[in-house]
DNA sequence: AGCATAGGTAGGAGATTTCCTACCGGTCAA
DNA sequence: TTGACCGGTAGGAAATCTCCTACCTATGCT
């Protein structure tokens, strides 16, 4: 993972929340983004700031807004490191030989 | 995600190199994990503690020793997260269009 | 039995996260 | 230009995270 910490980025359930709604209806100013959350908005900036710190979304300033909007390149990288582990759970068998010596237990 | 908290489990690198040590040599006891590891054993158990209420890891007790074992669904329930967000990267055109519905303002 | 080994728990220190209120600068509209 | 609005920064409180040392139990070996 090049981008700093996504993964820390995505562990917060605020965040994950605002990429699904910029996955879902796009770019949108702060304000709107914050109308949907029960926080207040200095709250709502820093978290934007951290996605943005992680590249998880980009800003453009439009007058007095400032749009936010996914950048889906942290999460294809995601995506890349999710990779060697898929044939563990692809693959019935491969994931059988790791528990092999298994007898199963609680 | 149904299980607790497989994000934060993953935003520690430790713990990401432990499932990746678990991944690439398969399941180990505790003491052979934590040579790896510049940390003290008790730092170890707690890491792996986060990893098994994740549900990443198993635990089997074999004598005095207990085995740790990747367990993948959590990671291919990441990677059903991921996939909604696989048409922003994997088609330009798509990415674009989000762009384009610009909605000015609320 | 006696001792060594594997690995967990207890509890605490310091760093980090996540929220808040207060405030500030920039932009637009009258 | 004055005032309202957008959204950031400052700084702090409380919670959580990540490490530590000290200690405990359980198992295996001799």
């Amino acid at each position: 993972m090049s981008e700093p910490d996504v993964f820390a980025a995505l562990a917060n359930p605020t965040r994950r929340e605002l990429l699904r709604l910029l996955r879902e209806e796009g770019q949108q100013p702060v304000q709107r983004l914050a109308d949907r959350f029960d926080m207040r908005r200095p709250s709502l900036s820093e978290h934007l700031r951290v996605l943005k710190d992680a590249g998880l979304v980009t800003e453009q300033p439009v007058g007095r807004q400032r749009f936010y909007a996914l950048r889906p390149e942290p999460l294809r990288e995601l995506a890349d490191w999710l990779t060697p582990y898929e044939r563990f759970w692809r693959s019935r068998l491969a994931g059988l030989r790791e528990v092999l010596d298994d007898v199963p237990d609680e």
